[in-house]
DNA sequence: GTCTATACTCTGATAGAC
DNA sequence: GTCTATCAGAGTATAGAC
């Protein structure tokens, strides 16, 4: 990516980024093709080739800036805080990710889906570490009694799937639910029971 | 399709079918080409083209197998059985489903991610209508006292991204989990408990 | 910095020999 | 029924004028 330096290319890398959230989120990489990117941008293609020397630089750039968005709820999960508590807002947190960033969802469902080519690095490495990290200390609250004893890594999975399921599979759920619904309205407090009763203490 | 008379025509149907499951789940549908599904196949091209008049049919002949696949295991939750139990081996099935049909999952998990533009109709057909009667089913099962009281339909939908979770997010799934771990020997008591907790009645 | 024109490659699909 | 050859269109990327 060109650096930005003035206002004009502080601008066109901001817009050639966000249409390249729009296209490849919703058509996959292979799907997505450079004259929608550049039409959705507001620019000519030579022009969007002048600020990304290729459609793999844009992608890539938009995953970079996704993970970290990404893992961030989970680095604030509090070991010092209340086990139930954290784990809640944790949940909170990540499900309005879903509802705020629902096309970065569907950006990262697609690159895992097809085996995750240029991520895998950021996956064995950050996101493996934090949640190794994480679990360590779900299994301490475990271990102390405070929470129900559960694999700490599925606890995490199941966190994640019914979360992004909801920006990930938008068109089913809001397809099946039928007109008049609120996804994530009526996901929020079935997510809070869902959670509160499999992690109370036995 | 080309209708199989001849034992070469029916073997040549289903290598095509079965390279078009194997390539599309892995890359969606734009990102296949009939080069990869032919090489796949054992086919040229043309040949390919003989069985199947487009890239489109392939993909359509497909999808059209999935859908009463993936909808069998809801359609068995049986009203008159005990609802706890029922739920359960509901949640089973479909785990199963995962493990021995990743590619299928991840087929449908590709079409849904962009919009469902070719299963639109179905999913607002047979799938809300089958939906729809077993949601009512639970909220029987709710008014009766033998399950907690939640929302059916969300319910329904955190069974599905649980469960699919282990197929479309492999990649991620072992990668996390480091070698030596069968995901779906973890996950099938981790959704044990899950779900005989959250539905305990109160 | 941005555009028009264009080179080159890939891909879906067809023609026609065997 | 299957293959070789090939077409037409789409798509990424570059050249070069302004």
């Amino acid at each position: 990516m060109l650096k930005p330096k003035t206002r004009i290319q502080e601008r066109n890398s901001r817009a050639i980024l966000e249409a390249g959230l729009e296209v490849f989120s919703a058509q996959g990489f292979r799907g997505a093709t450079l004259d929608q990117i550049a039409e959705v941008a507001g620019l000519s293609k030579p022009n969007l080739l002048y600020y990304f020397p290729s459609k793999d630089s844009v992608y890539l750039a938009l995953l970079e800036q996704l993970l970290a968005t990404w893992l961030d709820p989970l680095a604030h999960m509090n070991p010092d805080g209340d086990p139930v508590e954290e784990v809640l807002s944790y949940v909170r947190r990540k499900l309005e990710l879903s509802r705020d960033f629902p096309r970065e969802s569907r950006l990262f469902a697609n690159e895992i889906l097809q085996g995750a080519p240029r991520m895998m690095d950021d996956i064995a490495g950050p996101l493996k570490t934090l949640v190794d990290e994480k679990a360590s200390v779900l299994t301490r609250w475990m271990v102390e009694g405070r929470i129900a004893r559960v694999n700490p890594v599925h606890l995490i999975f199941s966190i994640w799937s019914l979360t992004q399921h909801y920006a990930d599979f938008d068109v089913q759920v809001r397809t099946v639910l039928g007109p008049g619904h609120d996804p994530y309205a009526e996901a929020g407090p079935f997510l809070d029971h869902l959670f509160r009763r499999m992690l109370q203490p036995a």
